[in-house]
RNA sequence: CGGGGCGUAGCGCAGCCUGGUUAGCGCGCCUGCCUUGGGAGCAGGAGGCCGCAGGUUCGAAUCCUGCCGCCCCGACCA
């Protein structure tokens, strides 16, 4: 491509809008421009680097034994009310009338689609296992979009959908799709860990997400320092509390005066007390319904633990008012003892002894509290988000937090889609079956603004070579001078012919602006030729990443980076 | 939806508080000259519904009201 030609309007400047750097430098760098609150156009290098990603998708989930497929993304309703998903998915459905008042939405995703077209088609265990799959552009009515493609409400998604006879032949087919993810983000160049994770709205009971390591990603990351423990954080569990050895005699409940100490901070300090001794009531709105958590003072709600635990649909933490509404306690003075809303409580508040709570009156605690004997509790699980300080669940050692981007998912649906839609075939025995599935996304979008995250420099973009729009770019620093012009062209010409993806700069523009464009677009290799050239005859090569450069004569560059660029790509993974 | 912020030329911003000629600056864009290894220089030029609507006023980018859009924090998720 010539870049005289080419739509690649880049910018000195970042508008305001964009915070994060990915999203800054896909401006930048004229990759993408926003029509509207999470919808964006790509433009030429955008679309062509979105191609790669989507290439090694291709490759890799037919490698894996799947088959492209390409579904509607226009649903009716029907299906959706089917499943049970059009009251439970939520304002994110984008939902709409047609002219014949017909409900339909925008897929959010497709198992209702898929297994439609499963179920009419595969009606013997002959037919499977089959695993299907597409790229298409998926539609979620976000609450906030945000941070470019990262969190777009209109983004590409690669989702595939498998079908088996047996949970053991769903296994293994969830194995060689965990396989194909990790090869896809391995040749991606991306440095990425596989975790545990919550299944959300997609349901199942299985699931493993593909996290991109970067401090701007939105989850929370709970990975063990020795062993191969890995969990979002919304999934991850500390090593269970034991209880302690030596029984503890039940003190006498007794109460106290705490007049305006409402936090725990303010409580402990002046009891004299530590926070593991203290336990919080904190009210959250179940389906809208007021339930009370327990928790040891220095510990915090993991909110989907909750909506787990409840079969909730929607959980969020009720305000001051609501809390008064619900409970007549103003907040900070909120016990268990006597309250009148469902109580639900940590794994950590049933082992502890003697322990202080609000005592459902303003300025009172109660001391010396045990549940049992002042109190009944609904319910006993892990609710907590885990801390630095808890150990690892399954082999006891520390455990690091970090953050990541969450660009592939995976799960075992089991026979939940295939039950609810009546998916069947008869197996061998002529035994009528429900299909066990799994379901597979990757975030193709997603994965090149989460690329960009870990691979940048304060000039710009630093593709790695698979997924780069170009893989190399010639500049001619002199498109007036006949002899570097036409040794320009001779290496545009020649890449070509090699199949080498190629950008030569063509334009009247002075040096500097063509150096600053290159490196910002994040080309892996680029070719100099100008004053160099003009004297001694000679090339030179710099790579982006590491800005290592080194000079060659004009008729050997082409077969040397060439060679160069097919090792690379093949000693990926 | 709750909380915070912002809307002035393609991009980045000033002006607004304290209303008053023709709304300004940098970059970018166009023309010419010059320059050609890290976003040069000189000269000339084009480009604005000051987010939209209403109100106050002799007069509104500026003050008031409503609406719309965008960004950030929270719930959601590839």
């Amino acid at each position: 491509m010539r870049y005289s030609q080419l739509l690649l309007p880049t910018l000195k400047e970042t508008p305001a809008e964009a915070e994060v750097v990915s999203h800054k430098l896909l401006l930048r760098a004229g990759f993408i421009r926003k029509i509207t609150s999470g919808v964006y156009s790509y433009l030429p290098l955008g679309l062509a680097t979105l191609r790669k990603v989507e290439k090694i998708v291709r490759e890799e989930m037919n490698n894996g034994g799947a088959q492209e497929v390409l579904l509607p993304m226009v649903q009716p309703a029907d299906l959706w009310q089917e499943s049970g998903r059009w009251d439970k998915y939520g304002p994110e459905l984008l939902r709409f009338k047609d002219r014949h008042g017909r409900e339909s939405c925008l897929g959010p995703t497709h198992e209702e689609v898929i297994t439609t077209l499963v179920r009419r088609e595969v009606h013997s265990y002959r037919g499977l296992p089959l695993n299907l799959y597409q790229i298409q552009t998926k539609f979620r009515d976000e609450i906030r979009p945000r941070f470019g493609l990262m969190r777009g409400r209109e983004f590409i998604m690669k989702d595939g959908y498998s079908f088996d006879a047996t949970e053991e032949d769903a296994g293994k087919t969830y194995e060689t799709m965990h396989y194909a993810y990790h090869r896809v983000f391995s040749r991606c160049g991306l440095k990425f860990r596989a975790v545990e994770a919550d299944t959300g709205t997609i349901g199942g009971n299985f699931s493993h997400e593909f996290m991109v390591l970067a401090d701007t990603g939105e989850d929370t990351l709970v990975i063990c320092k020795k062993c191969t423990y890995a969990a979002n954080m919304e999934k991850a569990t500390a090593m269970a509390p034991v209880a302690p050895v030596e029984e503890v005699a039940l003190l006498p409940l007794a109460k106290k005066e705490t007049p305006g100490k409402r936090k725990v901070g303010a409580v402990t300090e002046f009891l004299g007390i530590t926070a593991q001794e203290l336990v919080k009531t904190m009210v959250y709105l179940v389906d809208g319904q007021p339930v009370a958590v327990l928790l040891r003072g220095d510990h915090e709600v993991q909110p989907v633990k909750l909506k787990n635990l409840l079969g909730a649909v929607e959980v969020e933490m009720a305000d001051d008012k609501q809390v008064f509404d619900a409970t007549g306690v103003p907040t900070g003075y909120l016990g268990p003892i006597g309250l009148k809303i469902r109580v639900v409580a940590d794994r950590e508040v049933a082992l502890m002894k003697n322990f202080v709570v609000g005592a459902n009156e303003k300025n009172f605690h109660s001391l010396n509290v045990n549940l049992g004997r002042d109190f009944e509790v609904e319910d006993v699980a892990d609710l907590r988000m885990v801390t630095e300080d808890d150990r690892c669940p399954v082999c006891g050692a520390e455990l690091n937090l970090t953050r990541g981007i969450e660009v592939g998912h995976i799960f075992k649906l089991g026979k939940t889609y295939s039950q609810a839609l009546n998916g069947v075939f008869l197996d061998n025995q002529g035994q009528e079956q429900h299909y066990v599935m799994g379901c597979y996304g990757i975030g193709v979008s997603r994965t090149v603004a989460a690329s960009i995250e870990q691979n940048h420099d304060k000039d710009g973009i630093i593709f790695p070579l698979p997924i780069a729009p170009f893989q190399v770019v010639v500049l001619n620093l002199s498109p007036n001078d006949e002899v570097i012009t036409a040794a320009a062209e001779k290496l545009y010409l020649e890449f070509k012919q090699q199949g080498v993806d190629v950008l030569i700069d063509d334009r009247d523009e002075r040096p500097g602006s063509k150096f600053k464009d290159a490196d910002l677009i994040g080309i892996p290799y680029r070719l100099t030729v100008g004053k160099s050239f003009a004297k001694e005859g000679v090339v030179e090569i710099r790579k982006r990443v590491d800005g290592e450069t080194s000079s060659l004569p004009l008729a050997e560059v082409v077969p040397d980076l060439t060679a160069r660029i097919r090792t690379e790509l093949a000693a990926v993974v």
